[in-house]
DNA sequence: CGGGATCCTTATGGATACTG
DNA sequence: CAGTATCCATAAGGATCCCG
């Protein structure tokens, strides 16, 4: 059991369905409770920001990584946002933060089951990222193509 | 046949996976390519950009919508940042942009096969961020209650 | 090693005014 | 109506130094 959560993340997007067949089903995931949708788009919000989607990547991936290993892991990032990034996440109840009493320092990271379960639910746009990758790439020098002839 | 997106989407957060049944999962989710890998990384985080995902999210609920009524769906929206983000939007092939010529002007913006399908993909951070919403929740109060009392 | 504090630069995005 | 253009405030984020 469970042995399936990336096949079947996969089909979301290999399956024929039809433009009308799936807007059917987004329209009606939602119930319009203005209420809780502010507050969905919040966490949302938070939580779809760059950082902390490539620190949930590498964690997802390595299991659990010390301050400087997900330095390298996230490549490009200031050990600014690092520290600032993990603290909302830790905040969110993401991440948990262990650390270790002895000199020189070490303070280990590793997802929640929360955290976890947020990697899965993303597994599907990486998924997506990954295979539309020469789409996008097109669409946009087609894009830049028509916007220079006016 | 395709009824059953959501339900899919679903079974990410909800059926028993244990911890390392999910992270086995996750770890072996892509191929390290590191060319490749930082593609991914950049057009997910243009991608998963805040408003880009609540546009996203208007237009899968509402399969077309005319530029002021795009407004008033993503609550809180420039008419700056609408636009500048539609464009991008258009740019990555994510929205088809249709003007007709009559005055007052009508443009109406709806997305394509590609938006259609970012949206299911993006459907199981939705669905996640509904089911967790009291979990973050409680977990931040909980983090800043400790660290009220250092 | 794993940060905190500070400074400083850039990017983001809102408000407003104007236009076909 | 659906933008474009401009100005301006704030926030995001990098660089650097320091400390337990």
């Amino acid at each position: 059991m469970g042995d399936n959560i990336l096949k079947e993340s996969m089909t979301l997007n290999d399956n024929a369905l039809s433009h009308e067949d799936v807007q059917e089903k987004l329209s009606h995931a939602k119930k319009p409770d203005p209420h809780v949708e502010a507050l969905v788009n919040d966490v949302i919000a938070r939580v779809a920001d760059k950082w902390t989607m490539l620190i949930l990547e590498a964690l997802a991936e390595q299991g659990k990584l010390r301050f400087t290993q997900l330095a390298r892991h996230v490549t490009g990032i200031s050990q600014k946002m690092l520290t600032q990034t993990l603290r909302d996440m830790e905040r969110e109840g993401l991440v948990i933060r262990t650390v270790y009493p002895v000199v020189p320092p070490k303070v280990e990271y590793q997802l929640t089951d929360l955290g976890l379960s947020l990697g899965a639910a993303f597994c599907g746009v990486w998924v997506w990222a990954e295979e539309n990758l020469a789409t996008i790439r097109h669409a946009r020098a087609a894009f830049d193509l028509r916007k220079k002839g006016d």
